[in-house]
DNA sequence: CTCCAGGTTCCGG
DNA sequence: CCGGAACATGGA
């Protein structure tokens, strides 16, 4: 049933913030830890101590997709040590930002749009039980993200039945841009910054927030500072507090710089904050 | 029943 | 460039 685990050293890791910070949205708890995919590869992983019990075999493919080597301490030294970004970081120490596949991360983000994270969840497992590949693990089968040519077969009505409303043009619109090669994914990992939101954002559906999302959680792009509606409500209420009409434009520039080298690290360190500890009091 | 959710796109000042 | 409105669906 249960495969062979193994350890990995895991310092500085907090793998529960990090499933449950609204990057990820296909991980199931499963006894002490969670299973899920990293891209193809089934895990089944777990905290013990300072250490990653992950299947024998996969200790290379785990340690990647969670990001074990990017440089917390050395990260959280760039944060503007604001009263918020402290406050976020106490909180959420551990977090990492996950190497996801581009193409997962896009589509699911593109389904996002409006959507509450548990619902996001719900179209990401119908997605994948309809149109992804089964792999067996442990005694349950998970399913793949269905690929871009997979999607591009379906038709619109197809899509809408997995619940994706007004999304399942855009999802199925950006499907068959990729798979015809109107927009290549291979390419976009190759441009800066700037020329990569740009291209992304000629996709249906990704317009600049969708298009940081996959920047960040697809294309390691740890700057990328998505602004939704949480973000929005934090640099309002905390960074513009009593300014009187800031423009969208306003608060895209300010938190490309203030934030830093890592403005997504901190992006998302704000949001978990936020949803988690301001939601109780509304 | 009403309101809103990890937005994008289109349209009129 | 800026503010509004439409767009689907489900949970609170």
């Amino acid at each position: 049933m249960t495969p062979a685990l193994t350890g990995i050293d895991a310092p500085d890791f907090d793998l529960a913030l990090t499933l449950d910070c609204g990057q990820l949205f296909h991980w199931l708890p499963r006894g002490k830890g969670w299973v899920g995919l990293a891209d193809r590869t089934p895990l089944y992983v777990e905290m013990a101590g300072n250490q990653l019990l992950v299947p024998v075999g996969t200790e290379e493919i785990a340690r990647h997709f969670f990001a074990l080597n990017h440089p917390l301490t050395e990260i959280y030294g760039t944060f503007p040590q604001d009263e918020a970004m402290v406050a976020a970081m106490a909180y959420c120490r551990g977090m990492r930002l996950v190497r996801q596949p581009a193409w997962e991360c896009l589509a699911t983000f593109i389904t996002s749009a409006m959507k509450q994270v548990p619902h996001i969840r719900q179209i990401s497992f119908e997605l994948r039980r309809r149109y992804g590949q089964p792999v067996e693990f442990a005694g349950t089968t998970l399913y793949t993200y269905p690929t871009p040519e997979r999607l591009a077969e379906c038709t619109e009505a197809e899509l809408r039945e997995c619940k994706l409303g007004f999304r399942a043009k855009n999802l199925l619109g950006a499907a068959k841009m990729i798979t015809r090669g109107e927009v290549s994914l291979e390419a976009v990992a190759g441009l800066n910054d700037g020329l990569a939101r740009a291209e992304l954002c000629r996709l249906p559906g990704v317009g600049e927030k969708v298009a940081n999302c996959a920047l960040l959680f697809g294309f390691e792009r740890l700057r990328a500072f998505p602004i939704d509606v949480w973000i929005e409500r934090i640099l309002r209420e905390i960074y513009f507090r009593k300014k009187r009409k800031v423009t969208a434009r306003r608060l895209r520039e300010f938190s490309d710089t203030y934030f830093g080298a890592y403005g997504g690290y901190a992006q998302q360190y704000l949001f978990h904050h936020a949803r988690k500890t301001w939601k109780l009091s509304r």
